[in-house]
DNA sequence: CGGTTTTGACCGGCGC
DNA sequence: GCGCCGGTCAAAACCG
């Protein structure tokens, strides 16, 4: 049905694609290529699990140790990166295929210079810390002797025949090597990632932290004119700092946990799982949006009492004991991502399954909201809310909230991931800052002035959101229409906001796009997406009611529709494959502004779960809901 | 037959 | 205290 009914995958998008794909994958990436299938990911799922280790192996600099059977990778070396509207290698896949296939994305490809987001690659060029590289080598050189020992294991007796059994021992050792390899790879791409994480963390925060001393001496966040445009309209207000952070301050490290499916009892649930009650919510009244129209960031307080909110959570957190755990926990579970595309199909295919739990006629909107429970694993905690924007029904948005406590497909890793990293983001400011907190600033900093006019980081209640919207072109001069009270701006500009910018606004824009695009291209069911033109700002005004919906209207110069599809993706893929989302992107940032060439940055997708479900069938995503929704 | 969708009811939070 | 609202539950219906 949804697929019938709308997708219109335009032809068009491929040129699209290739936009958001300059910077070439060599990223390992969670997200194998599942361009294959628009709509189906299962197959591409499938091709995915084999492939996906191949892939991150495969990135640029191969281990050293074994290659594996690619299956048909597209690997675009770093070539391919060039421009926008790069292309992508496998022209020849067919109409699905003409997506371009996406390697993986590669936030920060370590070109070069480029930094502290090395991905899981081994690459060396990019590694910081000389432990990660250690790690990984070692890693490899245990398995290929642990190999031969297998060798002798398997060739006990099978065959007769001499050579039968040779040459079966040497296929039972290949695979028993491929096997080992790839676990191996995964342990020290987790620990990679860590140690990643870690480092780009700090630096992250080491950068924003210098960035928000200048802007804080300029005036409490100030607007940085660079070069705005619009002149960067600063509206007086003050910074709160993200009630998340008081919450979570002890919480950083616990973030990862946040996976787990059961939520703090102090949430206060009774028998009922349900994610946290709206109530705890009120952590954080301040929105940071980017208004493209100003092309600034816009900081939005929506309660005005500072402070306040992170201690409702409190009152369901009568122990103090594990109250810091219970409220980190609390707030992971909140923080939700939402993405916002042109889609005329029901549901956009992020390679999880859902089964819906719910439908709800929302105030305000005609259109009805669906809820859909992730069901990959028993208990998993994923949520995600489906609904079309009232202003523009074309628009699709879909809000995750929660993170998988299970492994997952490789297509499903950046939606999955997704919620996860948004969360972490809002956790991690809090980490970085000295107040202990991590206010709006922080994020848009980091994740906006790349992301620039895609994502939009909403702490507003009920729940700190990060709101990617894929309606609107990646191109920095793109206009966003949000209009709200009480907004900070920050112009972003072509140059990124708060020092991230020195970097040429178009090399710091064009950035994400492509990341996002290969991460949208992986998901084959993104397909559906539509590139956005046009969103009438004032229609878009009322959005910020919703708290999800953050009031963005984008207008799209003539971008292709491809683009949306695969902003939207990218944008999921881009939190979601990086964990460190907001890391990444200030490594790329600070890689920018030293002059690094984007395709220079790494990507980081250090969460990539260790398995992958290739089995993933999305047949429930598309499905039926089209009627449904509008 | 098992899993998913539908849909009205229920629950808790919030504002008045 | 009451009503509204968002979110969830769960029985029934539906589907492959």
């Amino acid at each position: 049905m949804a697929k019938g009914s709308g997708l219109s995958i335009d032809q068009n998008n491929n040129s699209d694609h290739h936009f958001f794909l300059l910077h070439k994958p060599t990223v390992l990436n969670s997200f194998p290529e599942d361009h294959h299938h628009h709509h189906h990911n299962i197959s591409s799922s499938s091709s995915g699990s084999d492939t996906w280790i191949n892939n991150k192996m495969d990135s640029k600099t191969p281990p050293p140790t074994i290659q594996f059977p690619v299956y048909n990778f597209n690997h675009r070396s770093h070539d391919d990166d060039h421009h926008n509207h790069g292309h992508r290698d496998s022209p020849q896949l067919s109409d699905d295929d003409k997506r371009t296939v996406v390697d993986e994305m590669d936030f920060f490809a370590n070109g070069g210079d480029v930094k502290p987001i090395t991905t899981n690659k081994n690459n060396d060029s990019g590694e910081p810390t000389t432990g990660l590289e250690l790690n990984i080598n070692t890693g490899l050189n245990l398995l290929i002797t642990n190999t031969s020992s297998d060798q002798s294991m398997v060739d006990d007796g099978i065959s007769t025949n001499m050579e039968d059994k040779k040459t079966k021992n040497e296929f039972a050792v290949l695979q028993v090597e491929l096997d080992r390899m790839n676990a191996e790879n995964q342990r020290l791409r987790n620990m990679l990632n860590e140690l990643t994480n870690n480092y780009n963390i700090l630096q992250m925060h080491l950068v924003t932290f210098k960035q928000d001393q200048k802007v804080e001496n300029n005036e409490e966040h100030v607007v940085l004119e660079d070069k705005k445009p619009n002149g960067g309209f600063v509206a007086p207000r003050q910074f709160i700092d993200l009630g998340l952070a008081s919450a979570n301050n002890n919480n950083n490290n616990t973030v990862d946990t946040s996976d787990e499916p059961s939520l703090s009892s102090s949430e206060g649930r009774s028998s009922r799982d349900r994610t946290g009650s709206p109530g705890n919510n009120n952590e954080d009244s301040t929105t940071v949006v980017f208004d493209q129209d100003k092309k600034e960031f816009v900081r939005r307080e929506d309660s005005p009492d500072q402070g306040y909110g992170a201690n409702k959570v409190p009152k369901f957190n009568s122990s103090s004991s594990s109250k810091n755990t219970d409220q980190a926990e609390a707030t992971m579970r909140k923080a939700r991502v939402s993405v916002r595309a042109r889609s005329e199909a029901p549901m956009i295919n992020d390679g999880c399954q859902w089964r819906k739990y719910g439908q709800k006629m929302a105030k305000g909107n005609p259109c009805p909201r669906a809820y859909y429970r992730c069901t990959m694993a028993a208990g998993c905690p994923v949520r995600k809310q489906v609904q079309r924007c009232a202003e523009d029904k074309t628009i699709l948005i879909t809000t995750y909230e929660g993170n998988h406590n299970h492994p997952l497909p490789p297509a499903a890793m950046a939606m999955a991931s997704t919620t996860s990293s948004a969360a972490r983001l809002l956790l991690s400011g809090s980490m970085s800052s000295a107040d202990g907190l991590m206010n709006p600033n922080f994020l848009a900093r980091t994740l906006l002035p790349c992301s620039s006019s895609m994502a939009t980081i909403s702490a507003s209640a009920p729940f700190p959101t990060v709101t990617l919207d894929l309606t609107q072109t990646p191109n920095p001069l793109q206009q966003l229409v949000q209009r709200q009270p009480n907004q900070f701006h920050i112009p972003l500009g072509p140059n990124p906001p708060h020092g991230f910018g020195n970097a040429p606004g178009p090399a710091a824009t064009s950035l994400l796009p492509q990341i996002f695009g290969q991460a949208l291209y992986n998901q084959s069911k993104f397909s559906g997406l539509q590139m956005s033109q046009d969103m009438d700002p004032a229609q878009l005004g009322h959005l910020h009611h919703h708290h999800h919906q953050q009031s963005q209207a984008m207008h799209q110069a003539g971008q292709n529709n491809n683009s949306l599809a695969d902003s939207v993706s990218a944008a999921t893929a881009a939190i979601a494959a990086d964990p460190n989302f907001t890391a990444a992107l200030a490594a790329a940032i600070t890689s920018i502004m030293g002059g690094a060439h984007p395709n220079s940055i790494a990507n980081n997708n250090t969460n990539l779960p260790t398995t992958t479900n290739t089995t993933t069938s999305n047949s429930n995503s598309n499905g039926k809901f089209s009627s449904e929704l509008n």
